[in-house]
DNA sequence: AGTGGCTCCTGAGCGC
DNA sequence: TGCGCTCAGGAGCCAC
C-alpha cells in the first residue's frame, strides 16, 4: 500500500475502502481484450482452491469443485473474447464454455509476471506473461459456466445503464414502485447492474437526492436527470480508468485516476462545493454513504 | 418487498 | 511497541 493512500485516509477522516464497480471492471475488461484475446491457455494454476468454491449459506462453499476440473476444462482453449455484465467478467473460451470472474472487494486480474500473492494464474501459449488473480480478502471467485447467460448470478442482473437499449421509462416506472431507500435501490444489482457505493453516492449527490429518500417518493421529472447523472459518473470513472484508493488496479497493474474526480464519496465532514455545508456520512441499510444535507432532498 | 443480520476475509485504526 | 478489538464491504441467504 502506498503512503499517499494512508495520508488520504487520514485527511478524509474516513477509511474508504471502495471496490471495483462497473467502470473499474470495464477498464479491466478492455485491457484484457487487448492483452489476452486470441491467446490459447496453456496452463491454469490454482493455488487457493477456495477461489473456485465461492460462498454459499453461512459462508460455506457454494459449489463443489473437483480437483483439476477447472484446469482440465480450460487448458487448450482459446480466449475468444472478454465480456462484462454488471461487475462480472466473462471469459469466452468457446460456444459451450466460459469462465466467469467476480473481483468482489479486493480482487485484481493483472497480466504480467506471476503475482506473488496470486490465488490463481493462467499461462498462455507463446506468451511469457501470465494472468494472475490476486485478492487480499479472498471474497473474489472464478467459476465455469456452460452458458454464461444462464448462470444464476448473471441471469438475475438488471439492465446495463450504459447500454443503448437501456429503457429509461420502464426503469423509472419500476423504481418509483419501490419502497426502498435510494441508496439500497441503486445498489440492488437486480434493478440495475454495475453500481456500487462510490457511483451511487456520486450520482445521488449530482441529482440532489438523499440516500435515505424512498424511491417511490421521487417525482417523475427526477428520473431522467438521475439516469443522466448515473451515466455521467460512470463515464467519468471510465474515462479516467477507474477509482483506485487502495486495492483496485487495471489489468496492467496500474492505478486508475478517477478518484480525483469524486465530489462526495469518502468526504464526510468536508464542505459541499456547491453550498459549503459540511457533508454528512451515514449508514443506509448497512452501506456507508455521504451526502450534503442542504443540496440533497 | 424491504430490511437487518449474518457469513465469507484481512488490514487499518484505535484504545490501552 | 504491540496486542486485541472493531469496522468495512459484494453478494447470498435467512428471518422477520
Amino acid at each position: 500500500m502506498g503512503g499517499d493512500e494512508a495520508v488520504w485516509g487520514i485527511v478524509l477522516g474516513v477509511w474508504a475502502s471502495p471496490v471495483p464497480e462497473l467502470p473499474e471492471v470495464e477498464t479491466v475488461r478492455r485491457d484484457l481484450v487487448s492483452l489476452i484475446a486470441g491467446k490459447k491457455i496453456s496452463d491454469v494454476i490454482i493455488r487457493d482452491r477456495r477461489v473456485l468454491e465461492g460462498f454459499g449459506p453461512r459462508g460455506g462453499p457454494r459449489r463443489a469443485v473437483r480437483a483439476g476440473e477447472f484446469t482440465r476444462a480450460l487448458v487448450g482453449r482459446t480466449v475468444r473474447d472478454v465480456l462484462r455484465r454488471g461487475k462480472y467478467l466473462i471469459f469466452d473460451v468457446g460456444e459451450d464454455l466460459s469462465f466467469l470472474a467476480h473481483l468482489r472487494m479486493t480482487g485484481r486480474l493483472v497480466v504480467g509476471p506471476v503475482a506473488a500473492d496470486a490465488r490463481a494464474h493462467f499461462a498462455f501459449e507463446e506468451m511469457s506473461q501470465v494472468l494472475s488473480f490476486s485478492d487480499t480478502r479472498r471474497f473474489g471467485e472464478l467459476w465455469l459456466a456452460k452458458d454464461w447467460r444462464r448462470d444464476p448470478s448473471i441471469a438475475a442482473l438488471g439492465p446495463e445503464p450504459l447500454d443503448e437499449s437501456f429503457d429509461a421509462s420502464a426503469w423509472g416506472r419500476d423504481l418509483r414502485r419501490s419502497g426502498a431507500k435510494m441508496q439500497s435501490a441503486l445498489l440492488d444489482q437486480k434493478r440495475m447492474a454495475g453500481l456500487g457505493n462510490i457511483y451511487v453516492t456520486e450520482a445521488l449527490f449530482l441529482s440532489g437526492i438523499r440516500p435515505t429518500r424512498r424511491a417511490r417518493t421521487l417525482k417523475s421529472s427526477q428520473i431522467l436527470p438521475l439516469i443522466e447523472n448515473i451515466r455521467r459518473v460512470l463515464q467519468e470513472g471510465l474515462s479516467h480508468r477507474g477509482v483506485s484508493f487502495r486495492d483496485y488496479r487495471d489489468a496492467r497493474g496500474q492505478r486508475g485516476q478517477a478518484r480525483d474526480r469524486l465530489l462526495v464519496y469518502g468526504k464526510a465532514k468536508s464542505p459541499c462545493p456547491r453550498c459549503n455545508t459540511l457533508f454528512r456520512g451515514l449508514k443506509v441499510s448497512g452501506r456507508g454513504t455521504v451526502y450534503c444535507p442542504k443540496c440533497q432532498k
